[in-house]
DNA sequence: ATGGTCGGAGCCCGA
């Protein structure tokens, strides 16, 4: 099975790319974020119409919004409010998978604006609220079983998950507070960083280029903001791994790209 | 030395 996680950054622009990715790379589940439209708006049709017939969509107008996408059927579970702001972070699927259901989790974790301190700027004072209920939520057995959590997670942890730890040390999604939070989630819950799992910690491993270069791929300053973690029970059903780096520079991209796990079982 | 660019809404905000 092939489940694929992708910041779409508005599904509706982007919809003539999800084709092309979905049509090349085929697989079986995807899990957007920022969709950035109401649920009635969200591209059902054009979807089902490429094979996807089953969806779970917890999306509002203009921000945020996460959506499941599949060819085999899904059954919804959840879409938790973290931090009860009313805003689409989080939604949660069953899946059948070869050795047997699958629970799926599909996470926009908050940007956490420009300023590294909750004392001046709430946006990050809400980025780790939310990093701390995380925390909470897996201690207290939402990692138990067969279990993925995918998504934007807007933290990058590790020194080769940027391109200068040393000049991200201060910037929001590398600081050692929000590693640190992250790192506490990972631990409450046993998850396995799955993308690690498959590229050795020493090497660069990037998700996400921001539009603000004039040459991503010159310059190459990325950043891994998305991530797959998965339970100790599905630890060793790990297949294989793909970053679609080359997707950052089709016509009108996403600023993130799509990462696909294939599962054993 | 510190902009630079997107998207969606509606002339700014969040990323």
């Amino acid at each position: 099975m092939k489940i694929t996680t992708w910041n779409i950054n508005s599904v509706r622009l982007r919809m003539p790319l999800v084709a092309q990715f979905l049509k090349e790379k085929d697989p079986d589940v995807l899990c957007l974020q920022e969709t950035k439209c109401r649920d009635a708006e969200f591209p059902m049709k054009d979807l089902s119409a490429l094979g996807y017939k089953h969806a779970a969509i917890n999306g509002q107008k203009g921000y945020h919004g996460v959506a499941i996408v599949s060819k085999e059927p899904l059954r919804l579970l959840e879409k938790r409010d973290f931090c009860e702001k009313g805003d689409a972070r989080h939604i949660s699927v069953e899946v059948e998978g070869a050795g047997g259901p699958i629970t799926l989790h599909n996470f926009y974790v908050p940007a956490g604006g420009d300023e590294p301190d909750v004392s001046i700027n709430p946006k990050f004072a809400h980025k780790l609220n939310f990093l701390d209920e995380m925390k909470e939520w897996g201690a207290n057995g939402a990692a138990k079983g067969r279990v993925m959590l995918v998504g934007d997670l807007n933290i990058a942890p590790l020194e080769h998950d940027v391109w200068s730890h040393k000049a991200l040390l201060k910037v929001v999604s590398h600081t050692p507070i929000e590693v640190e939070k992250l790192t506490n989630v990972c631990r409450a819950g046993n998850w396995i960083d799955a993308m690690r799992h498959f590229v050795p910690a020493e090497e660069k491993l990037f998700t996400w280029w921001s539009y603000r270069a004039a040459d991503w791929a010159a310059s190459n300053r990325g950043r891994r903001l998305d991530h797959i973690l998965v339970s100790e029970a599905l630890g060793g059903a790990l297949g294989k791994l793909e970053v679609l780096t080359q997707a950052r520079g089709w016509e009108r991209p996403s600023d993130h790209v799509p990462v696909t796990i294939e599962l054993s079982e």
